[in-house]
DNA sequence: ATCGATTTGTTCGTATGTATT
DNA sequence: CAATACATACGAACAAATCGA
């Protein structure tokens, strides 16, 4: 116990070698000191500086490959990336998609997108894909009478308006956020929602599809507005009950009325 | 050559093993062959069964590791984790978001959700925070007098906007659509801009900071929205000349003069 | 509570394929 | 066609963590 042994050994091997080398690439990325089209170090080189071996520098590259953060060529060497930055600000926007849980936030991302993608997709849907979509929720009609509340048909609707909606980015966005709402504890609350509750849910989405059919943006962007406005009270009573958001509801329901 | 030995192994080697090794796994995830708290098989017979080394092996499964869709544990195991397929379809989303660049769709991206980000900047932000926002206008103000337009002051006053939003899934996506402009052909074409639309562009953040400091959301909302209608206009001319559009913007409007 | 089995974490040596000169 | 430089891939080994007897 005096000291002697292995106790000088850094606290470098805490949790992982190659994440702790991650972070440190993406640092010397980020500040600067490797700029986009630099071209690293080779493999030998670089595990050496790093103090590690080079398999583990090879499981950090390949993460970063991945990500599109640096680029290997057989033959030639490891370059950073044009677009490095942009792209490990999307790793960091992953990362807190991972983590930010919070049932609230991403009901109100879904409240900011989907009015709209209604909209766009009432402009850019065909008439197959309302079709398509009307099946749908009289499919749900049927299922819901039956089996129970099940969440499958519900995010299936939003999904698929989603995507006629003809942007891959925000539809994207939505079916990650549904995806969250499907692992958390959002789905067990939901099953207990009452009958009534329920019908009103559903009765919103066959007023989209009439919307859809009429070609009324506004009507539908209207209608998933509020629709999605009644989940978050759901969760949280107090929501928007400054003076401005209710104003902006009004503002909505007189757009409604043209 | 009469089918002995290691014949039968089907043509793997492309270019990347631990690529593909990475989708062959995903897809066994995604089908559901391999459900959430499943265990694999450890690490070496899992190389066997691919056929490749338990390096490759482990390069592989690193980048899932990393992306919340398996977790291992030194002495346990591998598994599946709750959530591998929202993460998975977070992955293929980013895939997306590394490819997408079309510069009409980004600003569409951000017409949809930029609005409502001054929104609700415009409700949360702090006194302090607006006044901050304030200098960043003066202060570019200032240097696109002398300088000529650089685009890190514009791009700079809608990150910090949207970060005042406390929606941090939304202001963390707008970062990373700033970031694709920033990293494609946008910039240039936006170099050329006259200096009387240089004006226009940061006397409208001008007026955006005024109504957030009168507090008045609506109004920051439709700043911003014809703010980015008209940058969409630029790019293409005819983007929403659909009638259900123009009838927004004129609903837009309307609401304005409240 | 030590021992042994299992499994991931880490390292080294070596061989192969690919692109540059 | 060499020689060179590099990423790619493989195999064998040891270290460290974990669990159960």
């Amino acid at each position: 116990m005096d000291g002697k042994g292995k106790a000088v050994i850094p606290k470098m091997r805490k949790v992982n070698l190659s994440v702790q080398l991650l972070d440190a690439i993406t640092e010397l990325v980020e500040n600067g000191s490797w700029k986009p089209g630099d071209k690293l170090p080779n493999e030998i080189e670089l595990a050496a500086s790093f103090n590690v071996s080079r398999n583990i520098m090879r499981e950090a590259m390949k993460i970063l490959n991945n990500f599109g953060v640096l680029e290997s060529k057989a033959g030639i060497g490891t370059f950073v990336t044009e677009g490095a930055q942009a792209n490990i600000h999307s790793m960091r926007f992953f990362e807190k998609l991972k983590r930010n849980t919070s049932v609230e936030k991403i009901l109100e991302t879904r409240l900011v997108i989907e009015p709209d993608l209604a909209y766009y997709a009432c402009l850019r849907a065909t008439n197959e894909e309302i079709e398509e979509l009307d099946a749908l929720v009289k499919a749900a009609e049927k299922t819901w009478k039956t089996r129970n509340y099940f969440y499958t048909e519900d995010f299936g609707f939003h999904m698929r308006l989603a995507q006629m909606s003809r942007n891959d980015i925000l539809s994207n966005l939505i079916s990650t956020m549904l995806d969250q709402l499907k692992s958390g504890e959002y789905i067990q609350f939901n099953q207990y929602t009452k009958p009534e509750e329920r019908n009103i849910r559903f009765d919103d989405h066959r007023r989209i599809v009439e919307a859809l059919k009429k070609r009324d943006a506004l009507l539908a962007q209207t209608i998933m507005y509020d629709h999605l406005f009644g989940r978050i009270r759901v969760i949280n009573p107090t929501y928007g009950t400054d003076l401005a958001m209710c104003k902006k509801i009004e503002k909505k329901r007189q757009k409604q009325g043209s």
